[in-house]
RNA sequence: GCCGGAGUAGCUCAGUGGCCAGAGCAGCCGACUUGUAAUCGGCAGGUCAGGGGUUCGACUCCCCUCUCCGGCUCCA
């Protein structure tokens, strides 16, 4: 009997014989059967040992390819299990898939581990490692099953809810055995232990079963692995960059914000150059929002407590907020407000409203308190008191898609201006505890995603994510080592104007309900300032940067020095006249990310010349002053905002 | 909130039950008067997160609390 293989480039090759996968990449190649880690067989992935019985078209994936990195991560999941099965028998053991680089396991220890263990376990992993097994599948009956894993928890539940994936199906279930050790898996897996060559432990941290709050909690371990030394290291030299960009770390070094445990978690003070960076971000959105129909008011922190129940948040959010102020004067309670919406909603039913006047665009740096659960807090990323660049928007129901589309522009051009070009949306549908009309929620949803197709945004649906009000946008951006931050949010809410009966007479002179859209386009201002200082690794554009020039004098120059400050006098300047080295002065410089460093002597003052040093290395010198200023307006140049 | 780790000078960190707790950087004082990534010398700086306990003796061991870090859950 023939069979026919064809391959991705269509080329057929026959045999006469079943063969493994291996036999075919040997077949093509030496190299290529060196290389291979696993095989797709009509579309289904497989291990490279399955036989291949009739006609089908195969692709071999090799050590390039991202599907085989995957599989490596899961196999080494695997040995993971079995290296501490191996030293602490009595464990029992959860799931372990591969994730972004690398791979977890969770596990429910007798006694927990600590982070020590983690290099005994390294150690035991290696010990499989080098042994070669082979890894083999098996399907077995649920009954079996159940009988392999009977002092297994975890594995018991798997199979009889058979619900997740991980290899169980109908009445039966796969398994996959190296040496001792069998898992629950539907694999592929890699031919042998030996294949995975370069992997790291990385770390030790709680997880709960299944992700559900209320089950156990297991110890997960978590671990990197990689085809090559290079790539491993690569990766390592990787999280050592995104370390250097920590916010908190800058943010200290840069004298940018900072805290004190008298202020309690989440709350942060803003230094003098913080001010600064966070007045430029705050005035450009102002101006922007000026400049584009938006109306500015101004509310307090604090409102009483039926303002919270009339906007439901004393049902759907009280955990989320800060604790009841009380009073021995007043029977009222007080509550920091999480959000500025009720504040907003008020300055609207101040006066009767018509058709004409909407939409209605209120604007605020309005700052919120909310109770972020302590293991949450993050720096600037997630504090407890932050700022939102908030807007309430009133509008008739015919205008609605017209304002998300306008919203959408104007947040994707704000973001552009500070440096952030890659952006990609999600839509949130309705979650479980909400409120509303399931008709609103529908034709909300549906005017967000419209305006999303028209705009030509890249999203997803996030089903279920939405605020308990309404269905919204989050817009992401990518940073400069290609993390993913959510800022924009755009929210529908048919419910608060129903909760607080908001009206306007329209043109038949019928009062009747607006929609509100609730839009925060840069998020939170500390928030987005953490983002920008990771993104720009503290070496922020020039119309941002605190300190925007350094002016550093060799020798005697005086009257040349005011002359070039007179020049240079509506930026943000800093002279170093101090009688040191040059060279200290500019490391200085340099370590307190100035993006213009001007050097000027004698020499200079005596032909009219300056010399710039740049962050990014480069200088310009002995070059002519007007040249020099050019220069420099061109570096600290702010963005223009225009729809 | 949960699991694990950590908290020593402004910052980065040494110090594993035994004189009075150290270094580098930053700060202050002085010298040096400087042309491209840190000049030299001196001084000052500490309730070793806070509280309790064990001990002849605790930064060090134990307990509680607070805060921070890595995750999980959460993020209206």
């Amino acid at each position: 009997m023939d069979i026919n293989i064809t391959l991705p480039d269509n080329s057929v090759r026959k045999f006469n014989n079943e063969l493994s996968g291996y036999d075919l990449a040997s077949d093509i190649s030496r190299s290529l059967a060196k290389d291979a880690v696993c095989i797709e067989i009509n579309g289904q992935l497989t291990d490279l040992n399955t036989l291949i019985k009739e006609d089908s078209k195969c692709r071999i994936f090799t050590s390039n390819d991202q599907t085989s990195l995957e599989v490596l991560r899961h196999s080494s999941a695997h040995i993971l299990a079995q290296a501490v099965l191996n030293l602490f028998p009595n464990t029992k053991y959860g799931v372990g898939p591969s994730i972004e680089d690398g791979f977890y396991y969770d596990f429910l220890f007798e006694n927990n581990i600590k982070e020590d263990d983690l290099l005994k376990i390294e150690k035991e992993m290696h010990k499989i490692v080098l042994e070669k097994q082979h890894f083999s599948k098996e399907f077995i009956s649920d009954k079996e099953a159940l009988k392999i894993f009977s002092n297994q928890q975890f594995k018991q539940e798997l199979i009889n809810t058979a619900d997740k994936g991980e290899g169980v199906g109908e009445g039966q279930v796969s398994t996959y055995k190296n040496k001792d050790f069998i898992d629950l898996c539907k694999g592929p897996h890699i031919p042998n232990t030996g294949y995975l060559k370069h992997f790291k432990l990385t770390k030790l941290a709680g997880a709960y079963w299944r992700g559900i709050e209320t089950n156990p909690q297991l110890q997960r371990i978590y671990g990197t692995a990689w085809f090559t030394k290079d790539d491993l290291n690569k990766y390592l030299t990787r999280q050592k960059e995104a370390e250097k960009r920590d916010h908190r770390k800058l943010g200290r070094e840069l004298k940018l914000f900072t805290t004190a445990d008298e202020l309690g978690p989440g709350q942060y003070l803003w230094q003098p150059n913080g001010s600064i960076l966070r007045n430029q971000i705050e005035e450009f959105s102002k101006s922007a929002h000026i400049n584009n129909g938006y109306e500015f008011v101004n509310t307090p922190h604090i409102g009483r407590s039926i303002l919270w129940e009339t906007s439901g948040h004393l049902d759907h959010y009280k955990e989320g907020m800060y604790p009841a102020l009380t009073t021995e004067d007043t029977d009222d309670d007080y509550y920091l407000k999480p959000m500025n919406c009720p504040f907003h909603i008020l300055v609207y039913k101040n006066d009767i409203r018509s058709y004409r006047e909407l939409p209605i665009r209120y604007f605020e740096l309005g700052s919120v308190y909310r109770m972020e659960k302590t293991g949450v807090l993050h720096g600037l990323l997630r504090a407890r008191g932050f700022t939102q660049d908030d807007a309430h928007i009133f509008t008739t129901i015919d205008n609605l898609n017209d304002e998300i589309l306008n919203l959408l522009t104007f947040s994707i051009k704000l973001l552009n201006c500070f440096g952030f070009t890659e952006i990609e949306a999600d839509l949130s549908t309705r979650p479980n505890d909400s409120i509303g009309e399931d008709k609103d929620w529908e034709n909300a949803t549906k005017s967000l995603e419209e305006a999303l197709n028209q705009q030509k945004i890249s999203y997803k649906i996030a089903q279920g994510e939405g605020a308990f009000y309404g269905p919204k946008i989050d817009l992401h951006i990518k940073d400069a080592i290609g993390r993913r931050w959510q800022l924009t949010t755009i929210q529908i809410d048919f419910a608060q104007p129903n909760n607080f009966s908001l009206e306007y007479v329209n043109s038949e002179n019928k009062k009747v309900r607006p929609v509100m859209i609730h839009r925060a386009l840069l998020g939170s201002i500390e928030r987005f300032t953490g983002i920008l200082i990771e993104h720009y690794a503290g070496e922020f554009p020039g119309w941002l940067a605190p300190n925007q020039i350094n002016i550093l004098t060799v020798g005697k120059v005086d009257e040349y020095l005011n002359f070039i400050i007179s020049k240079l006098s509506k930026y943000r300047l800093n002279i170093d006249d101090r009688n040191i080295r040059l060279g200290e002065k500019i490391h200085e410089s340099r370590k307190n990310k100035v993006p213009i460093t001007v050097i000027i002597g004698e020499n200079d003052a005596k032909n009219k010349s300056i010399a710039i040093n740049y962050l990014d290395g480069s200088e310009e010198k002995d070059i002519d002053f007007n040249e020099g200023i050019k220069s420099i307006n061109k570096k600290l140049k702010k963005p223009v905002f225009k729809i």
